[in-house]
DNA sequence: TACACATTGGAGCAAACGCTCAAATTCGTG
DNA sequence: CACGAATTTGAGCGTTTGCTCCAATGTGTA
C-alpha cells in the first residue's frame, strides 16, 4: 500500500492534519473525523494508509522529535548556555512544542505503555543528559563524570519544571529563570 | 436533593470510589461505570447527587487541593527546608499526588477552563510562592521583596520539573535533588 | 400511621467514537 | 490502450459513552 505518488501525498496531507490539530485542540479532543476533515479524505483513505488513528499518532509524535535531534555536528563544541537555550526553544517553539506536551501528557496519564515512543523518548532524554554532562566537564575542569551527570540531570529537570510553568502561565519570564537556574546549579567560579 | 442521611453517605461513597479509580486507572480511563461499579450504586443514584461525571471529578480535586492547603499555624516560621519537603511530598503522597497530576494533565490538555478549578489552583500556587518568599526574606536578610519573589518562584518552578522528572522515571532520586535545588538557589552565605 | 419527598437501580436512549467494506475511480506500466 | 494495483469515498456497523427515566423503595416528620 502507498505506493504511489498520490497515496504519498495524501499520508502527508494527513499527518500535517494530525500535527496541526494535535497542536491546536490537544490529544483528547482529538477524533478521526477532525483529522480526516482538516486533510480532506475520507475515513477509508486514512485507513488505507494507517493502521489505526494510533499509528498516526505516533508517527507525528516520532518525526516531531526526529527533527529536535541533537545535531552531530555541533557535538563536543557547544557551551551551557547553547544547550540551555536549545531546550527552551524546544518547548518554546510551536514546531516542536508539540512533541514535547504529548509526551507530557502521555507519561502524566500513565499511557506511556507504547514501546516504540517510550523508548524513543528514554534515549532522547539520556542523550540530552549526557550532552549536558559533557558540557558540564568541559566547562568546569575539578568536576567527576559521576558529579557532572547529577548536575546534568538536575539542571534538566529544573529547566523542564521552568517550562512547565510557562506552559500553565506565559507570563513566567521563562528565559531568565533558564539562565539563571544554569548559574546557579553551575558549580561555584572557584572549583 | 441529597438531604437524607443515606444520600449523603452515598455522595461520599461515589467521591471515594471516584478519587481511587482516578488515582489507579488516570484520568482517560475513568467512565462512569467504574465509579457507579466501585461505589455500588446505580447510574440514577449518582445522577441523583451529580450533575455529571465531570462535576464528580471537579468537586475530588477541590477536596484534595483544600485537603493540602497551607497550615496556618505554621505561617511565619517554616525554613526552606521544610516548605521544599513538604512540596515533594505533595507530588510523592499518594493521597495528594492525584491533584497534582491531574492539574498538570488539564494544564497540558490545555483543559483548564473550567473557572472553578483554574481559579483555585491559581491562587494556592500564589499562597506558596508568597510562602516560599517569606521564607527567603527571613533566612536571607540583604534580600528585597521582589528579588525573594523570584528565587521563591524560580525554585517552585524547578522543584516541579523534578518531580515531574520522577513521576516519569521512579528511579530518579528526587528527594536529593531537591535539597540540591533549594541549596542551589539560595543565595550565597556571604549576602 | 400517614404523608411528602428523597433515594435507588438498571434498562435503555441518543450521540460519538474508531473502524470496515465494497464499489467506483485513478494511477503507473508494458 | 489495457490491465492490475493502488486509492478513494462515505454509508454504516458495532461498541462505548454519559446520561435519562420511572417504578419501587426508603426516610424523616407530624
Amino acid at each position: 500500500m502507498a505506493r504511489y505518488r498520490v497515496g504519498l501525498e495524501t499520508r502527508r496531507r494527513i499527518l500535517d492534519a494530525t500535527r496541526e490539530a494535535l497542536a491546536e485542540d490537544g490529544l483528547n479532543d482529538l477524533t478521526l473525523k477532525t483529522i480526516t476533515d482538516r486533510a480532506d479524505v475520507g475515513a477509508g483513505s486514512f485507513y488505507n494508509l494507517f493502521d489505526s488513528k494510533e499509528a498516526a499518532i505516533l508517527e507525528v509524535v516520532r518525526e516531531a522529535i526526529e527533527g529536535v535531534d541533537p545535531d552531530p555536528a555541533g557535538l563536543g563544541k557547544e557551551r551551557l548556555e547553547d544547550l540551555t537555550e536549545a531546550f527552551v526553544s524546544f518547548f518554546v517553539d510551536p514546531r516542536t512544542a508539540l512533541a514535547a506536551r504529548i509526551y507530557l501528557q502521555l507519561a502524566l496519564a500513565g499511557a506511556l505503555s507504547d514501546e516504540g515512543v517510550a523508548t524513543r523518548v528514554d534515549r532522547h532524554h539520556r542523550a540530552r543528559v549526557a550532552r549536558f554532562a559533557a558540557a558540564f566537564l568541559r566547562e568546569h575542569d575539578a568536576l567527576e563524570a559521576e558529579q557532572a551527570r547529577r548536575l546534568a540531570e538536575r539542571l534538566l529537570a529544573a529547566l523542564m519544571g521552568a517550562c512547565l510553568t510557562w506552559v500553565v502561565d506565559p507570563e513566567f519570564p521563562l528565559q531568565a529563570h533558564a539562565m539563571a537556574l544554569l548559574a546557579a546549579i553551575r558549580p561555584a567560579e572557584g572549583a
